[in-house]
RNA sequence: GGGCCGGUGGUCUAGUUGGUUAUGACGCCGUCCUGACACGGCGGAGGUCCCGUGUUCAAAUCACGGCCGGCCCA
């Protein structure tokens, strides 16, 4: 006899999710305990940048990462999986500026972070929500245990390693020309440097040979650099300027002299053959000036306007200039043709608009010396999936200078460094304070090097943000908080992350740790592909096509955004939006809530091995199976792979196959041990899919498992199930599975209901070890077996 | 211009250490409420595995060339 049923509800639903939610948020069931006996697995989880909530794809991400998280703990390890805020840096200065309509410079330095900090409170409610929603299993949502990059412990860090590599002489101050964005008012890295095809002008001018008085035609898209025109290129092979190497040209409109030099850099199909180099407009003429010893002109000011020396132009925007000039030229006779061109423009990847290049005076952090160690730690390091180690080698290879990070904007990481205005000492502070040398003096009372003991200048500039999360793998082992357990924590088990932040959040991290620790920064590298539209391009908060996951977790569930998060694409692909597979993803779990359901109708009672029929032990071996390539692709840290196998195995053969064969058995009234065998098989089929699904779906898994098996305790507590050894390993499955079908089909095409009596069936000698239950299931009369194979059926009379 | 990744039924996707009729989902057609599930069951249609050449007894899978798309760099 059976009992009642366990589970009510005929369907998954969402709102059981957020019970289960309570109840862990009670339990406090992720926390990790420092002394543990476990190994330890850290994870870097990505801090989320407070710019607004998560769309579809962050959320994915970010389930994905928990997965991890999961895995490692049903692996046996204790677990630390930090939540952790990513709080500066320009974006939430831009929201800030847009929403009160506001510069930065316009108002006190302190009342504008303080109107940042309160923007990314509000954020930082709403991502924190959707990550405790999306069934995170970060050890702590606390308010004071996640970390925030702009707290005054996370920047003394930040400081104290800045400190420590300003001592070493790994930070110099130089003023090299360099990425300048006029929008954000700052100097940015090249890693911050986004290319855009964006449709200009080429406007084909004309310029004058100095002693021949001939007409020079030269394309350029930068007219309005005209000022600060330093030199001519020609090719040296081009036919037509030979007679021109070394002469001298004049500049229209400012009619100044200079030299035509022959040089490879000028690409004899492109335009007239014939290139100006101005200071700057792009990075080939930034090369080209440090290469030919020219002397830059200051055409462009750091607002992003003309200077004095452009003339009339000075105070216009690049824009506005561009058209002006080309006007002016036009009246004189001086354009020959224009043409409409793609230009690759370098842009800011914050503010979206062209960069400029500007010599500015700022502070670098040496990288060039480092690049031959930083493939070697590389390679020292496992890549998930190992294809994608090629971004990370393919960027170090094409870094070509020093890393500029300080920038001109307020809400980041004080540099910790104040000037003597005697006698232009820089003053270094010790490290492991937080210090905000803009708003309070220097922690010595006098010069160490003239001795003065007033007139002290606090450097105004913050860093970079990549210099803060760089360092996140540190914090999340307890780095200066815990040093102890930091020594024998690192390096960081992993870090997981997008492929779009390689060349900034990575590489940036594994300099950083290295320059430091002379380690590599991580065992394990894990690196996921992005969220794409239903159209497949990549959602982001620019392109305004983002997709929210908040409807789609209050009507599906968090558990069937993950599944489908998982089943979507193998690790590193992009995966594509749908929400009719999502639905998919829903009515699986709907599939195995009422498989679970039926099972809850029987008890979970032990079984002695010899008691097992053929078919228990043929569904245990196929089980075994599964156990095993989930395993492998947990392994890999690939959730595709478990998602799929689970799928398969759990609908098209354990739902569609077993549980029909054995339900004669089940149902019996009598207490047989067939019947027991039938019971238990049930019962420990469904608890291992319930466990090897728990990181994918926590909380259906959890449901179930609390339910049926453990009401005090979570699945999240388990161990994954190891392989089991069968004695038998030949079960017939495809033959098994076919028979049914057959019968299916036959039943069908005589239009017999299913339940309806077949009086003889003959089927191979395979099958034969299953007869009590397929003349069962199929209601059978007679069922008999040959050696010939095919299956055969009598009709009703 | 260079590098990396990819191109599989209408759509998306698995499989690429070469091996019999290529995986699954979504959609489509037909049928059925069969002791958990109609968000279900059963049956079915639908593919030049981008193109070409080569290696091989055998190629979606390997090699070479080309075309197309994405990303990165110059």
């Amino acid at each position: 006899m059976g009992q009642k049923i366990l589970l009510k509800e005929k369907r998954w639903k969402p709102k059981i999710e957020e019970e289960i939610l309570q109840l862990w948020t009670k339990e406090q069931l992720y926390t990790f305990e420092r002394d543990t006996k476990n190994p330890i697995f850290s994870v870097d989880t990505p801090p989320p940048y407070l710019s607004g909530p998560f769309h579809v794809g962050g959320a994915i991400h970010y389930a994905q990462i928990d997965m991890i998280a999961r895995t490692k703990r049903m692996e046996g390890n204790e677990v630390i999986f930090p939540m952790g805020l990513d709080r500066n840096g320009l974006p939430i200065e831009v929201q800030v500026e847009i929403a009160y309509n506001i510069s930065m410079h316009d108002i006190p330095r302190q009342k504008f972070l303080e109107m940042c900090a309160k923007f990314l409170d509000q954020n930082e409610e709403l991502v924190v929500a959707q990550a405790q929603r999306l069934g995170l299993s970060c050890n702590s949502f606390k308010h004071d245990e996640m970390y925030r990059t702009d707290s005054p412990e996370y920047r003394a860090v930040t400081q104290s390693t800045f400190i420590e590599l300003f001592n070493k002489n790994q930070i110099f101050i130089d003023d090299r020309p360099n990425n300048w964005c006029p929008e954000c008012g700052t100097t940015i890295a090249d890693a911050e440097v986004e290319y855009k095809d964006i449709e200009t002008t080429l406007s084909t001018i004309k310029f004058s040979v100095k002693d021949t008085n001939e007409e020079l035609p030269i394309a350029t898209t930068r007219p309005e650099l005209l000022s600060a025109c330093a030199a001519v290129l020609v090719n040296p092979e081009d036919e037509r300027y030979k007679h021109l190497h070394n002469k001298t040209a004049v500049t229209p409109l400012y009619e100044k002299n200079v030299p035509i030099i022959p040089h490879h850099e000028a690409r004899i199909e492109f335009g007239s053959g014939v290139v100006m180099v101005c200071s700057y407009g792009d990075y080939t003429d930034v090369r080209l000036f440090r290469d030919l010893q020219l002397k830059p002109i200051n055409a462009l000011g750091p607002d992003g306007k003309l200077t004095e020396v452009t003339g009339p132009y000075k105070g216009m925007t690049v824009n506005k200039a561009r058209s002006a000039i080309l006007k002016d030229l036009s009246k004189k006779d001086l354009v020959i043709k224009q043409d409409t061109t793609i230009h690759r423009t370098p842009t800011c990847w914050r503010s979206r608009n062209p960069i400029e290049f500007v010599a500015m005076p700022e502070y670098y952090l040496k990288q060039i010396p480092y690049i031959d160690d930083l493939l070697t730690v590389t390679d020292q390091m496992e890549f998930f999936p190992p294809k994608h180690k090629q971004i990370l080698i393919d960027w170090i290879n094409s870094v070509t200078h020093d890393w500029p990070i300080s920038r001109r904007r307020f809400y980041g990481t004080e540099i910790p460094l104040w000037y003597c205005t005697q006698c232009n000492e820089t003053i270094v502070p010790p490290p492991g304070v937080y210090y905000q040398p803009w708003k309070t003096p220097p922690p010595t009372k006098k010069c160490p090097k003239c001795g003065a003991t007033e007139g002290f200048e606090g450097e105004t500039r913050t860093m970079d943000t990549w210099m803060d999360s760089s360092i996140s793998a540190l914090i999340t082992i307890f780095y200066s908080k815990d040093n102890e357990f930091f020594e024998h924590a690192f390096p960081a088990s992993i870090r997981p992350q997008g492929k779009d932040i390689v060349r900034t959040w990575l590489y940036y991290s594994i300099l950083r740790i290295y320059q430091l620790f002379k380690a590599p920064a991580f065992k394990y590298i894990w690196i996921s592909g992005h969220g794409l539209d239903e159209k497949g391009e990549a959602m982001s908060k620019s392109r305004g096509n983002t997709i929210d996951p908040n409807p789609i977790i209050n009507q599906f569930g968090a558990d069937a955004l993950r599944l489908w998060g998982a089943l979507e694409a193998s690790l590193g692909s992009d995966f594509r939006y749908s929400e009719g597979r999502l639905a998919g993803a829903h009515r699986f779990l709907t599939k195995l809530w009422n498989i679970s359901r039926f099972i809850s109708g029987f008890p979970y009672i032990n079984a002695d091995k010899d008691d097992l029929q053929p078919t228990d032990n043929w569904i245990l071996t196929e089980l075994n199976n599964l156990i095993k390539k989930s395993r492998k692709g947990y392994d890999k840290l690939d959730f595709h792979i478990p998602a799929r196998e689970l799928r398969t195995f759990t609908w098209d053969i354990f739902a569609s196959h077993y549980l029909e064969l054995v339900k004669g058995r089940a149902y019996s009234e009598e207490d047989t041990a067939e019947r027991n065998a039938a019971w238990h098989t049930l019962h420990s089929v469904l608890h291992s899919i319930l466990k090897l699904l728990a990181p994918i779906c926590p909380y259906i898994t959890d449901k179930i498992h609390r339910t049926l098996y453990s009401p005090d305790s979570s699945i999240h507590k388990q161990l994954f199930p190891e392989p089991i050894a069968i004695i038998d390993q030949d079960h017939p499955t495809d033959t098994l599975t076919q028979f049914n079908a057959d019968v299916w089909k036959y039943k069908k095409d005589h239009k017999m209901s299913f339940r309806e009596v077949i009086p003889r069936v003959t089927t191979t000698k395979d099958l034969q070890p299953y007869a009590n239950d397929l003349k069962q299931m199929h209601n059978i009369e007679i069922l008999e077996f040959t050696t010939k194979g095919n299956t055969q059926i009598l009709p009703p009379k």
